[in-house]
DNA sequence: GCCAACGTTGGC
DNA sequence: GCCAACGTTGGC
């Protein structure tokens, strides 16, 4: 299972509207950027994600899970983007904030901190252990700790 | 609201 | 295929 964060601006899509689309998810549509796209396009369905609210709130506020695998994105014409489809899994119990992370040590090497404007990005699987760690969940079962 | 970082576009 | 101009993102 490979992991990931989604990054979202809150007034235009946040967790709660997330939440609300329940176990039959939303595509994650909207990204023009190649890089980004690469990304969704090597996400299988069953890997994790941290939903990560940009420009509003700066942290991670929940666990997703991708639902269905690369597809075209239908709010364009443009054949080169695609997407994948979401879904939430769990709220984050305490917040990670974009602070926390650039404070931990351990965390330097995320791409939170070193692509910044990356708004589909890999994290590893120590990352993700230390993330939920930090937000007071266990990234393996994702069960409160 | 500002501005730095960085991705994309388009002329050559 | 290079690179300057431009647009967008996102932290502050």
């Amino acid at each position: 299972m490979k992991y990931w964060l989604f990054k979202s601006e809150p007034f235009k899509w946040s967790w709660e509207m997330q939440k609300a689309k329940g176990e039959e998810g939303e595509q994650w549509d909207g990204i023009r950027n190649y890089l980004a796209r690469n990304n969704m396009r090597e996400m299988k369905i069953g890997d994790r994600g941290f939903f990560y609210h940009s420009n509003e709130g700066l942290e991670v506020v929940g666990i997703v899970e991708v639902c269905a695998e690369s597809h075209p994105d239908t709010t364009t014409d443009d054949e080169r983007w695609d997407c994948v489809d979401i879904k939430a899994v769990c709220d984050m119990p305490k917040p990670v904030t974009l602070k926390a992370v650039k404070a931990n040590e351990k965390l330097s090497k995320m791409s939170l901190v070193t692509s910044m404007r990356l708004s589909v990005q890999p994290v590893t699987e120590d990352e993700w252990i230390e993330v939920c760690r930090m937000g007071g969940l266990d990234g393996k079962t994702l069960k409160p700790l």
